[in-house]
DNA sequence: TTGTTCGTACGAAATATTTCCTACCTTTAG
DNA sequence: CTAAAGGTAGGAAATATTTCGTACGAACAA
């Protein structure tokens, strides 16, 4: 059987900071900070609290052998974003996946170029 | 020139009640309540003070020429949600609609069926 | 008329989230 | 050794959001 967390949401903030880990892979805080700080102003122990807050919670997982904790996403950016995705979708669309593809064609900020893509990724499925 | 709001973010109490008024129409904040109270516990008063709140905020409008005022929602639903849309794209996926939609075919709650619909809006997009 | 029901308004409590101050420890440069 | 720089921890302030109590007026049934 299957890992069956409750799958807490991440709030804003903290969707943040995950997005920064995906993309540094396992971090101190003060790597994290110096990304988050091209984004917006924040102050670092901001960026701490959030990180220890997130720990707590279960979002992120530390190894403290070091004086520099090293911070590192529980659940892969697959799994996570899979889950917001579902989420979204079900309240958005009532859990129609092609309702919310809808909308993304029609929405201009969606290029041709995207579009081509996505007719790419067909083709690819029917093989 | 094209209406310029600064587009003002619905919060999650707030989303809840303009997707039961994108079901129902204008209504009235008893009727809103009604259907609110299907889905979880909640107060009137809370109903009403949420409205009250997102007519401040330019949501929601409201008829008050009865007893009972009337509220309808400020932005149509459309343009809502390809504005939430987008922002959840930007936000998760770096703008890339291609990439979301890959998440979701991926997704195992997305469906063979609901896949051959969105090949369809494809198809549809070509001619 | 009178009291019960249903409506709005408003303030404030409760909760959730974000932010930062302060304390204190370790490392490092001099 | 000592001071400065850089870490973590924790509490509490600041904000944002959600919730509801209370007041009071209008409608309506008896």
């Amino acid at each position: 059987m299957k890992n069956n967390k409750p799958a807490i949401e991440p709030t804003k903030s903290e969707l943040e900071i995950l997005q920064v880990l995906w993309q540094l892979g396992p971090a101190t805080v003060r790597e994290v900070h110096t990304e988050l700080e091209k984004l917006r102003e924040i102050n670092y122990t901001t960026t701490l609290k959030l990180m220890q807050i997130m720990t707590d919670k279960g979002l992120l997982k530390r190894d403290e052998s070091q004086m520099k904790h090293i911070y590192a996403v529980v659940e892969e950016e697959h799994k996570t974003k899979a889950h917001l995705l579902q989420k979204f979708v079900d309240s958005m669309y009532k859990g129609s996946a092609s309702q919310l593809v809808m909308q993304l064609l029609g929405n201009k900020k969606t290029s041709s170029q995207e579009i081509q893509e996505i007719r790419e990724l067909l083709k690819k499925l029917d093989k």
